[in-house]
DNA sequence: GTCTATACAACGATAGAC
DNA sequence: GTCTATCGTTGTATAGAC
């Protein structure tokens, strides 16, 4: 639950990181329980759960001030009063979104760092991952990304850095493939923003995707491809991961061969 | 001031389309002033200026939800009562702002129609294009982009198309240009799409931008040749129009010889 | 732990003086 | 055309019963 596999594939990827069902939740849980009054995990976790996907169904549809807690006790069936125990502040309930979702990513990220992959390697599995995890986090993803205006500044601040960081690691690892000979890149800075743009359009774009019948697995796949054919890498492409990933998925697949 | 140039440049662009000054804001009150109280144009347009400025500094920095019309009297010195003789109510006021930026987007991508440019100089134009106008009107972008779901049905969807439409137009271009046999391109509508992410992004994360010292030059270059590349496309590419512009505007472009 | 009832501040909006 | 003063509503947050 907190290694990367050697491989990156789907289900690799959901079996090293729960970032669904009961055992997610419960981490959140773990994370903030110091911020709530209920202290018996049994009774927290679900309507924690509740209170944090009511909150997306909402806020991602009208906007997160647009909400009011009304809206939001409706939606759970949780009184207004009974919120307080969970949340402290509408405010804050903003902000522990963003903190879960960001310790989370760190934690990912770190366990990638961890290995020292050949620059192409390291490239896709960077790619996948950060897809793989926005496969099940994306309304996370979305929320922090619409809302971060109203966050305090310092975790304005610290998502800044995130993102920075994120693109460091694409540079160090271009860098690395540029110096073995095996890409040629003139603006590594351009090329990582142009990947983390690419990345972030998989949920903030949902709705074009879903209209065009693009599967995760194939919009993965093409920011990988993009990314080669910009930096001119002339090797050979191993698909197989990706696709026995994609067949085993269910998703169809155009124009890999 | 409503036809295209021949030659895409900074400086014919601005020429072409008044995009800033007291002539746009005469062209702003010309499209509402059906929907305010104030009738004498050289008042108005003052105070149309005035107002709408001060709903991107406040909207723009906390979001449009969270800035009050108290907040918005503050900053542009005009009383709530005043407000109301130019807005309607406070969601009006949102409407307007992307009524206005759809109406002025369609004129110059309508314009741009017109021509029936050879597929390269067609990208060429479109990427230029867009990046000039976001040049211009980017709080006017990043406003619509972020207060979107706050808007009526019919304006989200609205938006939606032309989205569509404007990767539709890239899409016939990268289709000509295949059958021409200049460009190989498996996927038109994810390279479309990316496109779109791109030069979104130079609205969405100025802060980056401005952090990395990329001038708006040089950011279309960038996202005009890594089309090229995707598209691999194999030709001399003419870059006189753009060295000439970033010359002229004191921007230093980074490796592009 | 969860609810109902309520306090109180802030908001959008309008009326009417100037 | 612009202001001040004010209305009614809705919001967050809490107190206290169960």
């Amino acid at each position: 639950m907190a290694a990367w596999p050697i491989e990156i594939s789907v289900d690799s990827f959901n079996e090293a990181w729960a970032l669904e069902g009961e055992s997610f939740w419960r981490s959140v849980f773990e994370m903030h329980k110091d911020k709530m009054e209920i202290k018996n995990p049994n009774i927290a976790i679900g309507n924690l759960e509740k209170i944090f996907s009511a909150t997306f169904n909402l806020a991602n549809s009208k906007g997160f001030q647009a909400m009011s807690l009304r809206d939001l006790s409706r939606e759970t069936g949780i009184s207004m009063g009974g919120l307080y125990a969970y949340i402290g502040s509408k405010n804050d309930l903003a902000s522990v979104i963003e903190g879960v979702l960001r310790n989370t990513i760190e934690q990912i990220s770190g366990g990638l760092a961890a290995y020292d992959l050949e620059p192409i390697e390291s490239l896709r599995a960077i790619v996948f991952g950060e897809i793989y995890a926005m496969e099940k986090l994306s309304p996370w993803y979305y929320f922090c990304f619409m809302e971060l205006k109203g966050l305090p500044r310092e975790q304005q601040q610290q998502t800044l850095e995130l993102e920075l960081r994120f693109e460091g690691i694409l540079m160090n690892a271009i860098q690395a493939g540029v110096e073995a000979g095996q890409f040629v890149c003139d603006q590594p800075e351009l090329l990582a923003s142009q990947v983390t743009a690419q990345l972030q359009q998989w949920h903030l774009k949902q709705w074009k995707f879903k209209l065009r019948d693009i599967g995760t697995q194939a919009y993965a796949q093409f920011v990988f491809e993009t990314l080669l054919k910009c930096l001119e890498y002339q090797g050979e492409l191993d698909k197989s991961v990706a696709a026995k990933d994609a067949s085993s998925a269910g998703v169809e697949r155009s124009a890999v061969a």
